[in-house]
DNA sequence: CGTCCTGTTGAGGTGGGTCAACATTCGTGG
DNA sequence: CCACGAATGTTGACCCACCTCAACAGGACG
């Protein structure tokens, strides 16, 4: 495995590219140097595993860049995801003491690591961290919660327009000077056809015929497997609903 | 409507049934009195509402007794129920500008209610009530992912087995002595049929015609509309997975 | 060039949705 | 207390969206 060993000879938070949307958004610099002090780096291959379900919660994480799955799995061996988490979230469980799910890499990605007895601590001595949390996971709530909307109300067509509009989206930095309303867009799914139809409670031939449909009726081009343009965005959002 | 006036003249908060287990629970007794003055009780009707979805959001409260609802609609207008609150749960959304759910009452239900930007200052200054929001907030979300679980991956059988089995740990106080572990349980369920297929993205055929099964199997029994008995637990829990 | 992996497409089956008739319970007012 | 109508729940018949199984296609990589 390349687990960096952590590396302090520069500040990271301070130069960090997600530093003003992550949970240290609001911290002093001071505040920041310590909070660097007890993280450390690491960069993870697709399919690297960092979080297992149900083991002891020793870590927790940002991240910096790249995508990852929250995952669990049903008795009968069916995977479900439960979340993708893209730059500035922020991954395990706080004040807990099992991780409720598994995490993966699906890209390369980069994460700023804790443990979480430090983290904790830190977080307890600087309630401003705290309440920086607390903020986001009360948006991830909110997220989740409409993501149940979709898997307990939608059909297949609703189901995939939805989640293409919400990866084309969650993919351009907030930042971006282009709001691309109405442009055709590109951009690379981070995602197997079957992670997709794990995330969408789907199977994989229920996906592929999707794409194909939208594909024929020109919502969408697939230039490649993984790469998918929106032609009609404002269609796209009609099906989503 | 029968919105009590707040009434101070008793400390609510010293004497709240749920004060153990409520966001307040760390508090001390100078704290919890400050708490107290901001906030108002009001007890609510089946079908009363408190919370609009997309409305701003100018209220947070606490659950003391009964059963409310979470919910949102799609565009078609069919309903997905987000979450039930029961007693001690906390509802609406601090830190944000709108309600992202309406909240009704199911069963008869006494809440503690805050104005939002009370609530809000109070938490600032008072970390430890923050604190323990954040814990709270953390466990909702670990509950509401375990429930996409079951809506994307769980047929209607197991949906409504694991149904019946939180519902009938959630009504039963925490601290009660008995665990019941085998022992028939009974309680009254605090959903009507459609309420039932709205938390578990089904149709109230659906549900209907998996009660009926569930009875001819022996697992359950329905002595009323509204009255569950589970009789096999075990197997309940063999289904639900 | 062959093997493996991922994705696509087709054919057919089925779980649960839809529509409809009926049953039961509840609420209201005589 | 009963009578009536409305609301809620049950059951049956049918259908369709999605799942299952299976064959095949296209890259990636040795």
């Amino acid at each position: 495995m390349d687990t960096n060993p952590p590396d302090h000879s520069i500040n990271f938070c301070q130069a960090c590219a997600i530093r003003n949307r992550a949970i240290c958004a609001d911290l002093e610099s001071a505040e920041i140097d310590l909070l660097n002090k007890i993280g450390s780096r690491r960069r993870l291959k697709p399919g690297e595993q960092i979080l297992w379900e149900g083991e002891e919660a020793v870590l927790v994480a940002n991240v910096i860049e790249g995508v990852l799955k929250l995952s669990t799995q049903t008795v009968d061996g069916k995977e479900q995801i439960l979340g993708l988490a893209y730059p500035s979230d922020f991954l395990g469980r706080p004040f807990g003491s099992t991780t409720p799910y598994g995490v993966e890499a699906l890209s390369d990605a980069h994460v700023c690591t804790f443990r979480r007895s430090d983290f904790e601590r830190f977080a307890r001595e600087h309630p401003r961290l705290e309440h920086k949390l607390l903020e986001r996971t009360l948006s991830e709530l909110d997220r989740t919660r409409r993501w149940m909307l979709l898997l307990g109300r939608m059909n297949a067509e609703q189901k995939l327009a939805s989640f293409l509009l919400e990866t084309s989206e969650r993919l351009t930095p907030a930042d971006c000077a282009f709001t691309m309303d109405e442009a055709p867009m590109q951009f690379t799914l981070p995602l197997t056809r079957q992670q997709i139809a794990d995330v969408l409670g789907l199977t994989i031939e229920t996906v592929s015929r999707q794409f194909s449909k939208m594909k024929k009726d020109g919502l969408i081009d697939l230039p490649t497997r993984r790469e998918v343009t929106i032609l009609e965005r404002a269609a796209l959002e009609d099906l989503a609903g």
